[in-house]
RNA sequence: CGCGGUGUGGAGCAGCUAGGUAGCUCGUCGGGCUCAUAACCCGAAGGUCGUUGGUUCAAAUCCAGCCGCCGCAA
């Protein structure tokens, strides 16, 4: 089959990796334009995605817009020279117009970091921990107009450890990502695929992540912070200067909320009587570190406040 | 030229404002002790103080450029 592949983060390279390696021909890549990024000089930065495909020397694309402007009747005619059987998307990052879904033969089919009908949008991985879920996955879907509604194809589940951070997660996910996208595929071109609608009753929605929803609020309980801590990394002050935290456990130690409830493991006390351990962090202008290593040149006082 | 931080043995830091002996908490290695539990005691190795140049009798420290890492903002 001759393919055209979307996507632009990290996420999206395993299944780009599944096409290079497959039979199928990848006739071309979109991905997001490249992003300023950096703080000096404002270096424009390729997605990972892009990288992958220059590696391959897959033909780039990457427009502005799918859906209006000159560089969407560009793409259109991109896409249309191309005459693809079949689009795959994964975390691409942009809607895609209707006249694109209905160009290829075999339609788009969009890899969905979550168990569909649950978490559709942007942010799945995210979401799930936030609401401290035991479980979550990856699912195939052939795209329709909705935003992750198109009936499910193949889906994979996989549990979420107690202390299982976004990072680990994603990382998961997106192995998973590329073996759903194969086993799609392979069972497409044996017109095995049965899809399944999506039961709309059952569905939810991830929406983007906000930076405020980082903060730490530590007169909610500890699990909350915890999930905060796990699924879009949090931050707190501590003697005025920024601290984020990547990793933490919860123990069975009281304090008073915002303190420091054990100052030789990094301790805090939360709403609930029981604290968060952090055990990664991250002080402003250093290195992420662990707390053991933290902790030989930051001298802690118990009781200290932080936030 | 967006704002700012930082670079010191293997790790995390102090020292820099007021230039003059390389320090702290760990780790490693050797020895002792034997359970004091992130055990303790003694000893040792290990550093061109990011880099280049400048000032000076003397620079980790002051000045200038360059490189690296990072927070914020976009």
């Amino acid at each position: 089959m001759k393919i055209v592949f979307m996507g632009s983060p990290e996420f999206s390279v395993p299944c780009l990796r599944v096409l290079a390696e497959s039979s199928h021909e990848v006739a071309a890549v979109f991905t997001q334009p490249d992003k300023a990024r950096g703080r000096r000089g404002n270096q424009l930065v390729p997605t990972a995605v892009k990288s992958a495909a220059l590696e391959y020397n897959y033909p780039v694309y990457q427009p502005l817009s799918l859906r209006k402007g000159e560089d969407a009747e560009k793409s259109m005619q991109i896409l249309k020279d191309i005459s693809p059987d079949l689009i795959v998307v994964t975390a691409y990052g942009q809607i895609l117009p209707k006249e694109i879904l209905d160009l290829p033969k075999y339609g788009c089919i969009n890899i969905h970091a979550s168990l569909l009908p649950q978490y559709r949008g942007a942010a799945p991985i995210n979401w799930v921990i936030l609401n401290n879920e035991k479980e979550t996955g990856v699912t195939s879907m052939q795209m329709s107009e909705g935003l992750d509604t198109g009936d499910m194809l193949i889906k994979k589940s996989t549990p979420i450890g107690e202390n299982e951070i976004y990072e680990d997660l994603y990382a998961r996910l997106s192995v998973m990502g590329g073996e759903v996208l194969k086993e799609t595929i392979d069972a497409l071109e044996k017109n095995t695929l049965v899809p399944e609608k999506q039961n709309d009753e059952f569905s939810s929605y991830s929406p983007m992540i906000k930076k405020e929803m980082s903060a730490l609020d530590f007169t909610k309980s500890a699990q909350e912070v915890h999930n905060v801590i796990r699924g879009v990394t949090g931050f707190t002050m501590l003697d005025g200067k920024r601290l984020k935290i990547f990793r933490s456990e919860i123990a069975d130690i009281c304090g008073e909320a915002g303190t420091i409830s054990d100052e030789k493991i990094f301790a805090v006390a939360c709403g609930d009587g029981k604290s968060v351990v952090f055990k990664e962090v991250q002080p402003e202008g250093k290195k992420r570190m662990k707390t053991e290593d933290f902790l030989r040149g930051k001298k802690l006082r118990k009781g200290e406040i932080l936030g």
